[in-house]
DNA sequence: AGGTATTCCATGGGAGATCATGGGAAGCAA
DNA sequence: TTGCTTCCCATGATCTCCCATGGAATACCT
């Protein structure tokens, strides 16, 4: 099992559109990169998508190129190999980290997302995702809350989780 | 069966935001810990979840790659894997156990929680909990008394367990 | 049993490393 | 040239790591 992206942070951007990644993220994304060996900088990808997506989705090299080959498995020329090859290929963009841990975002991205002067980051499953904190704080923190509320005050989200496979569970 | 978090316990939180892990929760993280062997410290992860959430609750790294597994068993894109992963994933940090057994619990999880400078410890079954003492008398404590009171003066939690099944049982 | 040594534990402080962030100079393109 | 981008250096602030202390619990010794 390898390293994973964990927890939620707001950074700031400065005058020149970069941005601190934060540092708990990095050595997930060096172990994400086998170019590194080559005396690359830390690279990933920040997939942006179409024109309706707010936030930025951001994969290690190791991550995007599962997707790629599972795009492979779908049928040449078919309408869902196509939107996603939009997405993932035609909307997609690989960045490297400076020395300094930060990465520039370009000004097409930051009009995308209409972002100001902070960016907030937070941890998916195996990727990364950052928005405008106003936007996040809209949509999804409420939407995160509501879908709990509505639930009920007693409710334990743990419960949504499937079990295991009992050989999966064993082989623990 | 491998170890499991037992008992409770109080402890301070000094002017650094550092606490000192109960000294019987130590060997529990230790042996949750399969990357151990590389030479890191023992560490774990503590999920503080949304904003709604007045505790937080620890797992070890064994634990959460078991939580995390059951995730990804879930729907992309599902709602209710969305709420998982923003808890698991986006609400979460891991930290590491210095040689004298303290952890430095940051400064935003400290505001979270409204802590000053002590801290509740309490064992689940496969992870523990963190609380503001307060919060923890006022809420759970009373919440527990309260739902052993409804259910009569004669009431043996016990009663409440499941059998074990029969193979089971014998293998214990 | 009484007293002493030893270990483990909780807690505190200081030096150095890491991190977020800012600015200037050098390279590149229009 | 003019504007933009990339690289390098600078600076507080925070966080880590290491060392030190005192107390409690346990083991040990006589």
């Amino acid at each position: 099992m390898s390293l994973r992206f964990r927890g939620n942070e707001t950074q700031g951007i400065d005058g020149k559109g970069r941005v601190s990644i934060p540092a708990d993220f990095r050595p997930v994304i060096v172990s994400g990169d086998h170019r590194m060996a080559q005396g690359e900088r830390p690279s990933f990808v920040i997939v942006y998508g179409t024109r309706s997506q707010n936030h930025l989705k951001c994969y290690t090299l190791r991550e995007i190129e599962k997707i790629e080959a599972r795009i492979e498995l779908m049928d040449d020329g078919s309408d869902d190999r196509e939107i996603l090859e939009t997405i993932f290929h035609g909307s997609a963009m690989t960045v490297q980290l400076g020395d300094d841990g930060r990465i520039v975002l370009p000004a097409k991205l930051r009009t995308k997302l209409d972002l100001g002067d902070k960016i907030f980051f937070i941890a998916g499953n195996d990727h990364f995702k950052m928005w405008k904190p106003e936007t996040y704080d809209d949509f999804e923190n409420d939407r995160t809350d509501a879908l709990l509320r509505e639930r009920g005050d007693r409710f334990n989200p743990t419960s949504l989780l499937p079990k295991l496979p009992p050989q999966a569970a064993a082989a623990e």
